[in-house]
DNA sequence: TTCGATGCAAACCATTTGCAAATCC
DNA sequence: GGATTTGCAAATGGTTTGCATCGAA
């Protein structure tokens, strides 16, 4: 990588984390939307937009996921509705996620176990502060994380190519915490080793 | 986003973008591979490992996929083989390329539109420098970049967080300049503007 | 009243699997 | 010669669609 020294890198990653560090932590959870808020008002306006009705099951749905942590399925939320007594069909809710997709209430966040895709997630992302994910190829455990250096750089990558950037998808995959110490007990000791990797 | 200001932000993305742009260009294909390199020796090892058999298929899928460029889908696979007169079937394909990820030779690389996936699409990344892609949301043109600042950052962030980086998937979305620019023609001039966005 | 939404069942599509025949080592 | 691969056909699983019915505006 020409231009580039160890050092100029070394430092710039430092840089940026320590300005990280100083960050808010992510919101836990949405607190702009639950019963009447934002994301509601977000939806009607879709849905005025597009000449469409707010019926029961559109009511539940979003309620529903505007309470919900972390990612989910469309199959899991069915039975998760059932669950509290609400009926809706799994059709009924592969109709509606595009919708709330296009609202920006909720996004599309595909795992990528490297072989097979098996079906997609989703997140409630209105009121959240915008975030990428940390992936442990072990257990799958998912962990949020939001860094603004990146994201800039990101945005100037982008312009540099003539880009207008709209969105984009950054997943980052490895060995957790818990896994990797599991590997070291195992192997008594010694720094967790990925495996694989990038050529 | 405490801690940051936009003008730190901005200092610290000119200076990447600068030391960037000094970096060399990706080599446009793979010139380590073609009849016998490093790619064939790299999937006889992992043959060899799991006891398996180079069969025709194989030699002729490497073979292919080696001089590919760009990403394709397994079924394009197919029809291409076929226009050059092999003769091997899809479920052969996509058997073998899972064990030419495993290998480290090509990747998978999801496709994500937004709202569906549409199948999965591969490249050839043995002898590549590594590299993310920006995709054009109106034409869908894909185009590579490397920028090692970005992955310095990542790293740094999996650090962070305890975890051990394997690989990681990026892709940004936005609009190319072609598509841009046919929306500036249209409305008579200013600033191309993406529609949508990250709340 | 009327057009959009729902739910069921069937269609779809990418991917995987069972199994007999072909092939490599 | 015997285990591996292949190819076909059938199964799978997530997602979409056709259509009759239901319900919000």
């Amino acid at each position: 990588m020409g231009g580039w020294t160890k050092k100029s890198l070394t430092r710039l990653a430092r840089s940026a984390i320590g300005n990280a560090m100083q960050q808010e932590p992510l919101k836990p959870a949405c607190g702009t939307c639950s019963p009447d808020g934002e994301c509601s008002g977000k939806f009607h306006e879709l849905l005025r937009l597009k000449g469409g009705r707010l019926t029961n099951e559109r009511k539940a749905l979003l309620r529903f996921i505007c309470d919900l942590e972390g990612h989910f399925r469309p199959e899991t939320l069915v039975k998760l509705l059932k669950d509290q007594g609400f009926q809706v069909s799994l059709t009924t809710v592969y109709r509606n996620l595009s919708l709330l997709v296009q609202a920006g209430i909720i996004r599309r966040t595909d795992v990528d176990d490297g072989v097979r895709s098996g079906g997609a997630r989703y997140e409630h992302i209105w009121g959240h502060t915008h975030h990428d994910h940390l992936v442990c190829s072990r257990c799958g455990k998912r962990v949020e994380f939001s860094y603004p250096a990146i994201d800039v750089l990101q945005d100037a990558v982008a312009r540099e190519h003539g880009f207008v950037l709209e969105r984009h998808s950054l997943e980052l995959v490895g060995v957790c915490p818990d896994c990797g110490n599991a590997d070291a007990r195992r192997t008594g000791g010694g720094a967790a080793r990925a495996p694989g990797g990038t050529p």
